[in-house]
DNA sequence: CGAACAGGCGCC
DNA sequence: AAAGGGCGCCTGTTCG
């Protein structure tokens, strides 16, 4: 069932039935409406049984999480029924559980009943986004990350099985049919236990690496890998080597592989609006913690290539275009560079991480003692920050530059510790979550120009300020292009005429991991 | 017995 | 050298 609104969502005429899903892509065509969808998973069934991405939506549910949290209810029910729920005025009920619920509502012979509902949840969103510019531009930015998301799980990220299971094989050995410990680790860790003397250890247990330590003579507060490069013991070097590896091949190994690659792609489930700041989650594969060692993996069909593209420092350029504090961010070269060559009195690193401490939080050690430095050069922005803890740590609510908010503080909040917490919370909130809302335009904007380029690129990864493309060879450097400037118009989407710049540079590739 | 938690580490 | 923000996932361990 559709039916055709207006722009403040009511209604022009009564609704319709249509007959299959070859009627929606046929009215896309013809006339690209905003669709209004309950969710964005309806979405996935239109692009895999017709190939048609339609170019605007509505997630009804997406902003009504969006709402919800700016009226201070961060996390309560903000599915469909519970905003149907609200409207009438009694208490919703909890959303279903993730995935229990994927039925179309849309595009599908469901009840009208739902349609009605969709309708008028629509209805009531678009009276309070009428009032709010910035929420509005919100509201369509997450709207279309949910289009996004859904293409991105259907494309598949290209995975090539081949080059993982030799990446493996090189690095642990040749897998064991009888799925026993790989030659590499296993060598690995009867070096720990000769070092310590023959006894067995399980290294996969730190309580007893912990005792094994300590019957040397060596008492630790954990296993951690940097504590463990502090002391001077023969098991510490195949120790963390052996860490090292049985990380790899627990998390993306052999089992990982057969699990998440078929046909050479990995399609995980992403999870717009997943994170408190608005980043997205993701489910299936772990697929936002990628790790390097395994990304040469991720490879070019024959005759395409991929285009990676990340955002340069772009959390302190959104503070700096935030607190106007426009000397923090000067022109489209390092920023950190720039920082520590100015006057600073402190290296590239150094800088970097004053810097980022500054935005997290911390207050001690050898970055702590640039903060006073930070705060005369760049008043307004460290002012911003501290103002932003204080909100926390007083039980105040703090929202990001389009008006993305906080959960509520909890009760107990204000205990010292918990509120010295609350405040480094909030404190970063504000700038993550409005770098997060940065890529979320980027996002949107990209999409609709590869649409109009025609380039035949997929956006097939995104991950926080990173997006990754998979493109014909022949236009990958047009969408190199196309990147650039959505990067530049994302800036200008959110900050108007800000000279603070967010520069992408993306490269052209075959695999994930060239420079 | 499975669920829940803790330790540890990958990513931004 | 090693502390601050946000996650997901794996293993081992303990709880109910």
């Amino acid at each position: 069932m559709i039916q055709r609104l207006d722009e403040s969502g009511d209604p022009l005429a009564p609704p319709e039935k249509l007959p299959d899903l070859t009627a929606v892509a046929e009215l896309e065509r013809a006339e690209t409406p905003r669709w209004v969808l309950a969710r964005s998973r309806t979405h996935r069934r239109l692009l895999t049984e017709t190939g048609v991405e339609v170019a605007r939506s509505h997630d009804v549910e997406l902003v009504e999480g969006l709402l919800v949290a700016a009226a201070g209810g961060f996390g309560q029910p903000h599915g469909l029924a519970a905003a149907v729920a609200r409207l009438e005025g009694r208490t919703p009920e909890p959303d279903p559980p993730v995935g229990v619920d994927d039925r179309p509502t849309l595009f599908d012979t469901g009840p009208v009943d739902e349609l009605a509902d969709i309708v008028a949840v629509h209805r009531a969103q678009q009276a309070v986004l009428a009032a709010d510019p910035r929420m509005r531009l919100l509201a369509a930015a997450e709207s279309a990350a949910g289009l996004v998301a859904e293409e991105m799980t259907v494309h598949g990220l290209p995975w090539r099985a081949d080059v993982h299971d030799e990446l493996l094989t090189e690095a642990l050995g040749p897998r064991s049919s009888l799925g026993g410990r790989p030659p590499k680790l296993a060598a690995l860790a009867d070096e720990v236990v000769a070092a310590f003397g023959g006894r067995a250890v399980n290294l996969d247990s730190p309580a007893e690496v912990l005792r094994a330590f300590a019957r040397a003579g060596h008492e630790l507060g954990s296993t951690r890998s940097w504590e463990l490069k502090g002391i001077d013991h023969p098991a510490v070097a195949p120790l963390l080597a052996y860490k090292e590896l049985a990380r790899l091949h627990t998390a993306h190994g052999w089992a990982w592989l057969r699990t998440w690659v078929h046909n050479n792609r990995f399609r995980p489930e992403y999870v717009v609006g997943g994170v408190v700041s608005g980043r997205w989650a993701s489910r299936g594969g772990g697929a936002l913690q990628i790790p390097r060692a395994v990304r040469a993996a991720v490879r070019a069909d024959p005759g395409w290539k991929l285009v990676v593209a990340d955002a340069a420092q772009l959390e302190p350029r959104v503070l700096a275009a935030l607190s106007g504090d426009h000397a923090l961010a000067p022109g489209e070269d390092d920023l950190y560079t720039a920082l520590a060559s100015a006057e600073f009195g402190a290296d590239r690193a150094t800088a970097k991480l004053a810097l980022i401490s500054a935005m997290y939080g911390q207050t001690s050690g050898g970055a702590g003692q640039l903060l006073g430095t930070l705060r005369r050069r760049f008043p307004a922005a460290m002012g911003l920050l501290e103002d932003a803890a204080r909100a926390g740590e007083e039980g105040r609510l703090v929202r990001s530059h389009l008006g993305r908010t906080c959960p509520p503080a909890r009760p107990g909040h204000e205990l010292p510790a918990a509120a010295r917490a609350r405040g480094r919370f909030t404190r970063n909130f504000v700038v993550q979550a409005t770098a997060a809302e940065w890529a979320l335009v980027l996002l949107a904007e990209l999409r609709l120009a590869l649409r109009s380029a025609a380039t035949g690129a997929q956006l097939v990864f995104f991950q926080h300020d990173e997006v990754l493309l998979h493109s014909p060879a022949e236009t990958a450097d047009d969408v190199a292009e196309l990147v650039r400037v959505a990067a530049l118009t994302a800036g200008r989407r959110l900050f108007g005429a800000t000279p603070v710049r967010f520069p992408m540079r993306p490269r052209v590739v075959d695999a994930y991991d060239e420079r």
